[in-house]
RNA sequence: GCCCGGGUGGCGAAAUGGUAGACGCAGCGGAUUCAAAAUCCGCCGCCGCGAGGCGUGUCGGUUCAAGUCCGACCCCGGGCACCA
């Protein structure tokens, strides 16, 4: 007997579906085609647990698909503008572009280990002129049509280091450098206008069955729209110009409760009023130093000031409410100014409880006291509440809702405010203040102005000599090549220095594998055939940025016709992964900062876990695998050691594929023991004499039913499911006494089964077994429902809802007969107890429960 | 803070409102072996000698029947617009 060799065997089936050409996707308009996708890998330099997972996922799907006939394409590409390769250059001085094509090249081969179905030939990385030429064209298209223009906007700002920094490179409020407290800036920047489609995309999400319910219910929240009432206060002692001051709510309901108006700092009133006041100068210079992520000025404690400023009461002259400059309230939503109610929302509960500010119920709970504690009482606006001080009329009890337009109604009718719609999703900032993305293609001309670069003079290229021994952007920097000759008027000007988001890049990538070659961005024939996605796969955390980015651009691409109208949704269904896990390994520098540890660099020894030297280590909780966290795992290792086969089929085997799974070493060693038991059990059917012929129908069964449960768990996606329905099959073979052409018979299925999952195996088995060409090439096995139905069924039996005793009946029996049966048994004559059951429910072919 | 998930044996998990723990890992016992590895067979939620009782994060509810449905809470994870 051969013991199965892997490191043989993967790369002799690798070339050989090499060399047949198999996953070279080829348009034909006579065959359906199946687009599978995973999010395309950012080029660290090596592969991890989670992308082994995300790809053999995808890999197991193509697969699939493939044997039930579809024309697959399966590409693969990289998403390879970003951060990471400028800190490279800065630590280490190696050239960005040279660090992200070395890194592309390692991964590529680690990748190719793994025995994945991909069409190579259509790879692509974002940062190649030819995707990123494309990109530009397409920006200035995206011009043209006005869904590009510029505002200002806020960075965080370094100044020591002179430099804007990313929200992850600030940390505690300090740059991750310098460790100067951050300041925000404002600078010109370019945007795309996503929230034109801010209700396009918001409706099409009920429109996506193949997406998962919370990732669209993700995105509503995020689009957030809301209806509500904007109107202007007239105010009183405000500087000129500041005559009214504009608010949006969403509860106008609440206007009896108002005790307070509040204005962001970055308001144009607070604005007016710092350049006067030192005391809110200083205020609002403290507020800017909060970073601008929504997360870090939620979390900030509450602050405000009194600008002294009083603002009129719509519904009463008589009425008086302080304006606030308060650190909570963004100039990015609504019109950048509240009024607060304290009773009904908790935020401003706690600011009136902070500052002194009355605090009165505008409703209560249908008989509830008309006093306001330590939580502010906000119900659903669709529940009935009592209304003590509503907009007009007599106190009374409704809806939420049915208040809030009222109030709408009232102010309308009283021509003093509007019935708006908003949403809380604000336009697509994609400037960078950085060297490594796509240059935009405009140029800053002293004559003309902001002025698109030609389209012959495409690709804006990112210079080849830039130095990176100063921090900022490398572009800025560099001597030379910004200036430029000004396209419309050739008079000397200067290029733009930003580059894009790298968002951007990955927003339309997926149209691009269709034609990846292409001079134009798409091709008509090709996305017409290919396009959309049909499954398209990748992790949660991309379920709001990147997947409404790409939804956007979509609709940006089909508007200046690069897509055909019926790509607005351009990924069919899709599926997010859950992340793959490690603990986390931390010590504390003398500066008081955190360094994190690879798990390699840590030991388990007497003195508990500690790095080489000795030094204790922290040991975190188990968290999604990051680079910055260090708690990477290399899948090399498991590849060079076990094989392809076994990491493929490892990390399919332990975890739903949606949930989060620990990366443990445990399970690789049982992934290759069964793996070898496969092939063990192949070499004895093949051997195997004429057996016990009584035992095949048996056998037949165990096969059929696997095709079944297998078939059934990879179009469910649970992919751990069909796994444990192929060890069951394999126990059956293990058994059976059946004659071998019975047992090959039942290999062979085995080997079609396990293909998509352990595809190298799979084709030694097949070929070991006499298979015909490629099991790859091979139709996927349909089960015979014949052999599929049991010839008696076991009903449990619940007396009083707990289970007690157990009957045989024929699948197909009847109720009575269930009955009879039920009566008839020892165990339920015995709690019966001589008397007569109450009920008796039968559901047939699941359970009996006798009510006594 | 806000939005979205998750929580079931020692571990990963399975279960159209219908036998909780399929399948696997670890463990234990046995066979084989000079011995070991590998392999094969068996046991394996907790308490109890047993009858039986208890068990799906916590508390409460609906139901003949709840891991599954409803309400409140606790803990863990993801996202929060410049990490990708």
């Amino acid at each position: 007997m051969v013991r199965y060799n892997a490191r043989e065997v993967e790369p002799k089936w690798q070339r050989a579906w090499e060399e047949a050409g198999l996953f070279r996707a080829r348009r034909d308009p006579a065959r359906s085609k199946y687009y599978v996708l995973e999010m395309f890998p950012y080029p660290s330099g090596r592969i991890h647990m989670g992308h082994v997972r995300n790809y053999t996922m995808g890999d197991l799907i193509a697969r699939y698909k493939r044997a039930r006939g579809f024309n697959v394409l399966h590409p693969m590409g990289w998403d390879a503008f970003g951060l990471p390769a400028e800190n490279a250059a800065m630590a280490q001085g190696i050239d960005p572009r040279v660090w992200t094509y070395r890194n592309i090249a390692d991964m590529r081969a680690q990748m190719k280990l793994l025995g994945l179905s991909l069409d190579w030939s259509r790879e692509l990385a974002t940062c190649d002129p030819e995707y990123y030429a494309c990109q530009q064209a397409l920006f200035l298209d995206f011009l043209d049509r006005g869904l590009v223009y510029r505002k200002a906007s806020v960075v965080n700002w370094d100044p020591v280091d002179m430099t804007v920094l990313a929200n992850e490179q600030v940390i505690d409020g300090k740059g991750w450098r310098s460790g100067a407290p951050v300041e925000r800036r404002e600078l010109t920047q370019w945007f795309f206008r996503i929230s034109d489609y801010a209700e396009e995309l918001l409706a099409a999400l009920d429109d996506l069955p193949g997406w998962p319910e919370k990732v669209r219910l993700m995105q509503r929240n995020w689009i957030g729209r809301s209806r509500g009432l904007q109107f202007a206060f007239a105010t009183r002692g405000a500087p000129a110009g500041f005559e009214t001051l504009e608010v949006y709510t969403t509860r106008p309901d609440t206007l009896m409760g108002a005790s307070f108006a509040a204005i962001s700092p970055d308001h144009p009133l607070a604005r007016a009023l710092e350049a006067a006041d030192p005391r809110i100068a200083a205020f609002c210079a403290e507020c800017r130093r909060i970073g601008t992520s929504e997360e870090a000025l939620e979390t900030a404690e509450k602050k405000g000031i009194d600008t002294g400023i009083r603002v009129v009461h719509p519904l009463d002259p008589d009425w008086e409410l302080p304006v606030w400059i308060a650190n909570f309230i963004l100039m990015d939503y609504g019109t950048g100014a509240i009024f607060g109610c304290p009773a009904h929302d908790q935020r401003d509960l706690d600011f009136a409880r902070k500052y002194g500010l009355p605090v009165r119920a505008v409703f209560t709970p249908p008989g509830g006291a008309d006093r306001v504690g330590a939580e502010a009482f906000v119900p659903p606006r669709t529940e009935t509440v009592f209304y003590l001080r509503p907009v007009s009329g007599e106190p009374r009890a409704m809806t939420g809702d049915a208040a809030v337009e009222e109030a709408i109604a009232l102010a309308e009718s009283g021509g003093w405010g509007r019935g708006v719609v908003k949403y809380r999703l604000r336009d697509w900032g994609i400037s960078r203040q950085r060297f490594w993305g796509c240059p935009i293609p405009v140029v800053h001309c002293d004559s003309c102005g902001i002025v698109p670069e030609r389209r012959e003079n495409l690709p804006v290229l990112l210079p080849e000599d830039a130095t990176f021994d100063r921090p900022g952007n490398a572009l800025d920097w560099h001597p030379s090549w910004k200036h430029c000759p000004c396209p419309a008027c050739g008079r000397p000007a200067r290029r733009e220095t930003d580059t894009m988001d790298t968002f951007v890049d990955s927003s339309w990538y997926y149209a691009r594998f269709t034609a990846p070659r292409a001079g134009t961005p798409t091709v008509a024939e090709e996305v017409a055939y290919w396009m959309n996605v049909d499954q398209y796969i990748g992790g949660v955390e991309h379920a709001i940025l990147h997947l409404l980015y790409s939804r956007f651009f979509a609709r940006a691409m089909i508007a200046t016709g690069h897509l055909p109208g019926k790509c607005a949704e351009p990924f069919t269904a899709l599926f997010t992964q859950g992340m793959v896990t490690h603990e986390t390994y931390a010590t504390t520098d003398s500066a008081g900062r955190v360094r994190w540890h690879s798990p390699e660099e840590v030991v388990r020894g007497e003195n508990g876990v500690t790095l080489r030297d000795g030094t204790p280590v922290t040991v975190g909780p188990s968290v999604k695998m990051s680079k910055s966290k260090k708690n990477v795992v290399d899948p090399a290792d498991i590849v060079d050691q076990y094989g392809a086969d076994t990491a493929r089929w490892f990390v399919m085997s332990d975890s739903p594929p949606d949930r989060d799974v620990e990366w443990t070493a445990a399970g690789a060693d049982a992934a290759w023991r069964h793996l070898q038991r496969v092939w063990r059990l192949a070499e004895e059917a093949r051997d195997a004499g004429p057996g016990v012929p009584g035992e095949a129908p048996e056998l037949a069964r165990a096969v059929h039913r696997a095709i079944a449960e297998v078939t059934e768990a990879i179009e469910g996606f649970a992919f751990n499911k069909a796994i444990a329905a192929l060890h069951s099959l394999t126990n059956a073979v293990a058994k059976s006494r059946a004659p071998g052409p019975d047992r090959v018979a039942a290999m062979k299925v085995m080997a079609q089964l396990m293909q998509p999952m352990t595809p190298h195996l799979a084709e030694e088995v097949w070929h070991l077994l006499g298979g015909e060409g490629f099991v790859t090439d091979a139709p996927w096995p349909e089960a015979d429902p014949a052999l599929l139905a049991a010839e008696t069924i076991t009903l449990p039996v619940q007396i009083n809802g707990k289970r007690r005793a157990e009957i045989s009946v024929a699948p197909d029996a009847d109720r009575a007969a269930i009955e009879a049966a039920v009566l008839a048994d020892p165990a339920v004559r015995k709690w019966l107890d001589g008397g007569q059951p109450k009920k008796l429910i039968v559901v047939p072919g699941r359970i009996v429960n006798v009510v006594v």
